[in-house]
DNA sequence: AAGACGTTCAACCGCAAATGC
DNA sequence: GGCATTTGCGGTTGAACGTCT
């Protein structure tokens, strides 16, 4: 395609691969594994280079792929890890199981990226483009944590990435000479990724911190609004309860209600959502960071980069109730607003909790 | 109906890291 | 430790398909 092949040898096949091509090459890893790439091809009969075949398993073949459409929460995910990570592509797909790298890159090329310009988001730096200006003080240092979590984020990643290419690596190269039977449609050849659960890994990662800001006073709050955790969300990201009041946090693998979340999203920010809110919410340890954040005014540092833009959207949108917890105004949705305005509201909501996600002086991960 | 234009996504490429000898 | 080979990653391409004019 346009550039010089990238196996020398000719009479090697390009393009397209052929549903025989496919069979081929899932009949021989379900038999040998993979093992040599590079060997493969000859051994299962292909006249496709290495690379190819193990491309084409990886990004399409692999059984234990989710094709379709992308869900909100899981674009939430990849938004939220996006500003975080940049185009780490493999590092995201890590927290999307089922999802290829390939897969959440051309998706977000696709889709996010344009919805995101389209708002006037810099999709690079996840801010609202006219503010690239305007974060001389308060917002530098906010960007400076946030810097300081990605890259702390980043390590972890990249070590739980590595331990799934272990154990991916593992069950592969030993050939499945058992019971298993596989067609691509239902038997997995390989074992199940690796849970991100909260016990493999058990350090700070910027959506845990936001679920353990969140999640902890579950257990002994007194407010009986629906609180929500699924603690076994690999990724979890942050939602709110039907009355909009109380947080919750739910798992990546539940079905959603995207009418309902839009709605969600839409008071979240309606509510002006800020840590003002939520501070009654958090966990002592939580706040402790966030404190530290804002230089010992937690509810002011916190809130000011949230809270500064809802209220903006707030007054556009004649909802004042930005600093009253018990916006009931937010409860009802106006079906007459746009099905346009409620795409905004859903991703200006994501931008402000990207930019909020970031607690500082967090120790160094050890792995 | 047909050509122009836009979008999507599978597949390619080159590079860098990891691994083996 | 040094070199060769293999694997993984991210950027890019272009065929196929959809929409517009």
């Amino acid at each position: 395609m346009g550039r010089s092949p990238c196996c020398d040898k000719v009479g090697l096949k390009k393009g397209p691969w052929t549903p025989e091509e496919d069979q081929k090459l899932l009949a021989y890893i379900e038999k040998h594994g993979h093992g040599s790439w590079r060997a493969l091809p000859n051994k299962a009969g292909l006249q496709r280079c290495g690379k190819s075949c193990r491309l084409r398993w990886t990004n399409y073949l692999r059984p234990d792929i989710k094709r379709g459409k992308f869900s909100m929460q899981e674009e939430q995910t990849i938004i939220q890890l996006h500003a975080l990570l940049g185009n780490r592509w493999s590092a995201i797909a890590t927290h999307l199981p089922k999802r290829t790298d390939n897969e959440i890159k051309n998706y977000w090329n696709t889709h996010l990226k344009k919805r995101l310009a389209k708002m006037g988001i810099d999709p690079i730096t996840h801010k609202p483009k006219s503010d690239n200006l305007s974060s001389a003080d308060g917002h530098s240092k906010c960007a400076a944590n946030l810097n300081h979590m990605a890259q702390w984020e980043s390590a972890r990643l990249e070590a739980e990435a590595r331990l799934v290419r272990e154990s991916k690596l593992r069950s592969s190269t030993i050939p499945s000479n058992t019971t298993t039977t596989f067609t691509p449609k239902n038997q997995p050849l390989l074992p199940p990724p690796v849970p991100m659960t909260p016990a493999a890994s058990p350090c700070l990662d910027v959506l845990s911190a936001w679920q353990g800001a969140w999640a902890k006073p579950a257990a002994n709050n007194s407010l009986g609004r629906g609180y929500t955790i699924d603690l076994e969300s690999p990724t979890s990201t942050l939602s709110f309860s039907d009355n909009m009041m109380a947080p919750t946090i739910s798992g990546m693998g539940i079905a959603e209600d995207s009418t309902r979340e839009d709605q969600q999203w839409k008071c979240l920010r309606k509510s002006g959502f800020s840590m003002l809110t939520a501070a009654p919410f958090v966990s002592t340890e939580a706040s402790s960071w966030l404190s530290e954040s804002s230089g010992g005014d937690f509810a002011a540092g916190f809130t000011g980069m949230l809270s500064d833009k809802a209220n903006e959207q707030n007054s556009a949108d004649g909802c004042n109730d930005s600093d009253n917890a018990e916006c009931g105004s937010c409860v009802d949705v106006e079906e007459s607003e746009g099905e346009e305005d409620e795409n905004k509201n859903y991703w200006s909501s994501i931008l402000y909790l990207v930019n909020s996600s970031s607690p500082p002086n967090s120790p160094p991960p050890v792995f």
